[in-house]
DNA sequence: GATGAATGAGACTTCATTCAT
DNA sequence: GATGAATGAAGTCTCATTCAT
C-alpha cells in the first residue's frame, strides 16, 4: 500500500536524499540547512544532488511531496485500520504526534512542529508549489478529520456539519503545533488533543499509547 | 494611550525602522528581506541600521518586541473598551484579522498570518530569545482569550475551564492563521471565529464589522 | 625644558588625544583601533577629534611627532644628566625600557616593542611622512648612541668609528624590541643589553635600576 | 629537497594563494591587502580562497607557516651545504637579504623588511598562532646564527658563549630590517651585516655576491 | 562650539550552483 | 557517472568620515 520499492538505485538515492533533507528541514528549517550539509548527511556527493534535483527549493519541494504524503500516512493510518471508534482514532492521533515532539524534543530541547507546514510557510511566498502541495495535504489532514467528526456525530457525541468540525478539529491540531513549537513545550499537543476529543464529545477519553 | 512619542530623533529613527523591518519580514519572511531592503525602504543608510541593531537577527528581535505588543494592543484593545460582551469581543478580534488579511491578499495575493509567530518559527530554533518573546505573546493572547471564554462561562454560555478554553481559543487561531496561509484563503480566518464563537457559547454571533 | 605648556583650551585637548591615541595605538596597532574608542577613551566626542585631526592617519602622524620626541626624552635623558659614564647611560636606558615593557607585558600579557616604529612599520608603505618623522626619530636615537658610543672608545674600551658603532646598538635595540614582541619575552631586551654593553667594551656592568 | 610537489590540484591551488597573499601582504601589509587583491592577484575568485582558509587571518597564518620556512630555507640553506666557513655562511646571508631588498626598493621604493615579523608584529595582539609561529622561525634563525658563532669561536676569531652571540646576531639582523625599512635604505642591511662580520671576528670579510 | 545622528564605501564571508577531471 | 574544485552573486557588517541640531 503505502510501501515504495525502489527498483533502480538511481530511485534510492533520490529517495534517501528526499529522505535526509526532511529531517534536517524539519529542524534547522530550510534556510538553516546548507546544500553541502544535505550532501555530508546523505553522504552523497553535492553534484549528484543537483543531478537528481534542479534546485535547493526543487530538493524542498519533493520534500513536501514525498514526506508529506508519508508523514499523513504514518500518523493517520496507524490507528485507522483496527479502531473504528472515533475517539480512539482521534486520541490515537495525537497521542503518535505528542510522543514524536516529546522525544524530540527531550534529545534537542526544541519543539519542531509540522513538517509540512513549516516549510510551506518559510517556502510559500516564493514557491507556490510548495504552499498548493501543503494545502493539498492540509486538506487531507481535513478530511480525515471530517471522517472522525462525521463518525462522532453518527454516534450522537457531536452534531452539526461534519466538514466544518472536521474543519475545526484540523485548525486546532496546526494551532497545537504552533503553541507548541513557540512555547517548547510538547504538551501544548496534549492540551489540544483534549480539546479535540471535548469537541467530538468525548471529554473523558483520555491519550494514551 | 497606546501612543509613544519618541523624545529624541535616535528613538524615532530606530521606531521607524523597526516598523518597516516588521512590514516586510512580515510579507517576505526574515530570509527573503535583505538589510539593504529595510534601509532602503526605511529610507535610511544601512550603516544606521547597525547602528540601533547589533544584527539583522537582533533587528528582527525588536520587531517581535516592539510589534508583538503593538499588534497585541490594535487586536485586543480595539473592542475592549467599549463593548463588555464576550461574544462581541471575539467577533471584533477575527473581524479585525480577517479584514487585514484579506484586504492584503487582495493586494498581494498572499496571506502572511501572524507576525510574531512567523519570526517565531524561522528564528526560533537559533535565537532562544525571539522565540521567548513570542511566547510571551502567545501567553498574553490567551490572557485575553481566557476572559472572553471567563465571561462567557459567567454568562451561562459555555462551561468547564476558562484557562483551557481560553488556551483553545488561541490556539484555533493560531491554526487559522497557518490553514489561511497555507491554503491562502483569507476566509479560513472566519471559520475559527465561526468556531471559536461557538466553543464560548455563540454559534449565532455574526463576524463583521 | 621638555614640558609644554598649553595656553589654550584647545591645545590641551589636542594633546590629551594624541596622548590617548598613543598609547591605544602601541597597544593594539593602528588598524586594531577605531577612532570611536579614542574618541570614547579620550572622552571627547568623535566629531572633535576630526576637528583637530584632518584623518585617522593625520592623528598617527601627530602621534609619531609629539611622543616620538617625547618618548625620546624619556628614555635617553633620563639618567644622562647625572651619569656622564656611557656605560650608566646604556645601562640605564635598556633598564628603562625593560621596565616599561615588563611591566605592561605582566599586566596585558603582550610585549608592544617601539610605539614610533610600530607605527612606521604599519602606516610608512601608505604615509611616507609618518616614515620620514620615524626614521627622525630614528636617527636621533643613533645620535644619542654614537656619544655613548664615542665615550666609550674615549675611554679606552672601545674601538672604530663612533658612529658606526652607534648604528649598531641602535639596531640592535631596535632588533631587542622585534625579539621581545615576537617571542613575547621582554628579558630579550636585557639580552639585547648585555650585548650592547660588551660591545662597548663594559661586559661586567649589570642593568639594573 | 626543498621541493614540494602537489599531487592534488587542490594542494596546488592552495600554495598558490598562500604564495600570492605572501607577496602581497609583505608589499602592503595585513590590513592594506584585501581579499579580493589577493583573488584577483592570485586568478582565482574570492570563494576559492575560503574554500581553503576559513578566515582572511588563517590566510596570513598560512602564510607564515609556509613561507616562514621557505624563506628561512632560502636564506641560510643557500650556502650552507657548500661553504662551510662561518664568515662565508653570515656574508652569504647577508648579501642574499640585502639583494633581495635592494631590488625591491628600486622598484617599488620601499623596503620591505622581514615577512614573517611583519605579518607577526601586526597580528600578534589579535592572533598567539601567528606571533607563536613567528616565534618559531626566529628561534630557527637563531639556531642558525649560533652555529655559525660556534664555528667562528671554534675558528678562534670570537670567543663567549655561541647561544648568546647567536642571538645578538639574529636581534642584530631584525634590527637592519627595522632600520632599513624605515629609513627606506637597504644599505643598513649591509651596515648590520658588516657589523655582524665583526662580531664573529671577521672584521675583514665583504659582502659580496 | 560640541554632540548625537547619519552616511558611503568597502570590507569580509557564505551561499547555491556549475565545471573539469 | 561521481567527485573535488571552482565560481558568481549576494549577504552581513564595519569603518572612517560628515552632517544637523
Amino acid at each position: 500500500m503505502n510501501v515504495q520499492v525502489f527498483a533502480t538505485r538511481g530511485e534510492r538515492t533520490r529517495a534517501h536524499i528526499i529522505s535526509v533533507a526532511a529531517g534536517l528541514f524539519w529542524r534547522r528549517n530550510f534556510h538553516g540547512v546548507a546544500v553541502d550539509e544535505v550532501a555530508s548527511a546523505a553522504e552523497v556527493n553535492k553534484a549528484t544532488i543537483y543531478r537528481y534535483f534542479a534546485d535547493k527549493r526543487d530538493l524542498a519541494l519533493a520534500v513536501v511531496k514525498q514526506h508529506g504524503i508519508a508523514t499523513l500516512d504514518m500518523i493517520f493510518r496507524s490507528k485507522t485500520a483496527e479502531d473504528t471508534a472515533p475517539e480512539a482514532r482521534l486520541a490515537g492521533i495525537y497521542h503518535h504526534i505528542y510522543s514524536v515532539h516529546a522525544e524530540l524534543c527531550e534529545e534537542e530541547g526544541d519543539v519542531h512542529g509540522c513538517p509540512i507546514v513549516g516549510l510551506a510557510l518559510e517556502l510559500g511566498q516564493d514557491m507556490p508549489e510548495v504552499r498548493v502541495e501543503a494545502a493539498r495535504i492540509f486538506d487531507a489532514m481535513e478530511a480525515h478529520m471530517s471522517e472522525i467528526a462525521f463518525d462522532a456525530i453518527a454516534a450522537g457525541r457531536a452534531e452539526g456539519d461534519a466538514n466544518a468540525l472536521g474543519r475545526t478539529l484540523t485548525q486546532l491540531l496546526h494551532g497545537a503545533f504552533a503553541s507548541a513549537r513557540v512555547s517548547a513545550e510538547p504538551t501544548r499537543i496534549l492540551d489540544a488533543g483534549r480539546a479535540s476529543l471535548s469537541l467530538i464529545g468525548y471529554p473523558e477519553t483520555e491519550i494514551t499509547g
